[in-house]
DNA sequence: TATTGTTATACTCTATAACTATA
DNA sequence: TATAGTTATAGAGTATAACAATA
């Protein structure tokens, strides 16, 4: 008989709570803070992804690279590609190649892409109102400076080939 | 012309930065958390998914209803409902259907899906030790209350048809 | 009739590899 | 040869609606 034949869940597992996991945890604020702008999303016909290019471009400014574009929105290559594909046969974006190295790619937003997010902003900014007015302005400051840091730490490796 | 026929994103669009948002800042934290987990995921052959669902019957000690593990897990029934048929096959959970109502089903983790989270558990804590050991156990405690808290709170529908 | 869960369908994203074109 | 980005392909999740079984 090995150690495992009569295992249940009910002896308990040696794992802390589920609520008490960190990325579950991050996963459940993360739903309920996208609860507030999933309704604005699907008012425009976007995606979270989709939003999150033309959100980095809004920030950016200038325009960006693929790969550092990629990068801002956690997303890889094959899924940006052909999201910006989608992106620009909706005009909202448009590409340029720079002259001293034409293997790179710009995006910036259309003017078109800028009047959307631009029509967005107000309710985008009500909604954090919202969300500041609840959980308090400072209160939030101090949870996004905490997400950062902890999102800056660099762990170790804990996969089967690193020991 | 109109108001929008010349916007540059360079001009400024009134919404704070990329990085400051506050889903961004949550999708971020969480993906470096993801960091520390996802390599041990793919020893076992499990999306993220599955995982979340394996860790709440896990967490749950006695099998939970469809209904609920839908909740807990943020999953789609249709979602979960794939999912389960894929974990049912690994054999890693079971069903039962409760006499005093045979529409219910509960799902519960078979021995062998005990001991898939047994053998996952060291190595999940080591995980959280090193987070807690980089950003601080107390301060990771006071993260996690925080977030808790942003996730209970009830905000307001800003869309389009509430005004 | 309402509820629990599954199935159907179309779309999107993920993930890895192979590829094109530049450098 | 290496790099930036795209295309190919397979798999999985999302989202809505329709459905079967049961209450």
């Amino acid at each position: 008989m090995t150690a495992d034949d009569n295992m249940r869940a009910e002896d308990g597992i040696a794992m802390r709570p589920f609520t008490e996991s960190l990325p579950m945890a991050l996963l459940k604020a993360r739903e309920a803070a996208m609860r507030v702008f999933r309704p604005l999303l699907a008012e425009h016909g976007l995606t979270e992804q989709q939003w999150r290019v033309l959100r980095a471009l809004a920030a950016a400014g200038d325009g960006l690279e693929v790969g550092v574009l990629a990068e801002h929105t956690f997303l890889l290559s094959p899924s940006l590609s052909r999201i910006l594909v989608t992106l620009e046969g909706r005009s909202l974006i448009s590409r340029t190649t720079p002259d001293h190295d034409r293997r790179r790619s710009l995006i910036s937003l259309t003017p078109g892409g800028c009047q959307l997010m631009a029509r967005f902003a107000p309710r985008g900014e009500a909604a954090y109102a919202e969300i500041e007015r609840q959980f308090g302005t400072a209160r939030l400051h101090r949870l996004l400076n905490e997400l950062h840091e902890l999102a800056a730490l660099d762990f170790i490796d804990l996969s089967e080939e690193a020991g």
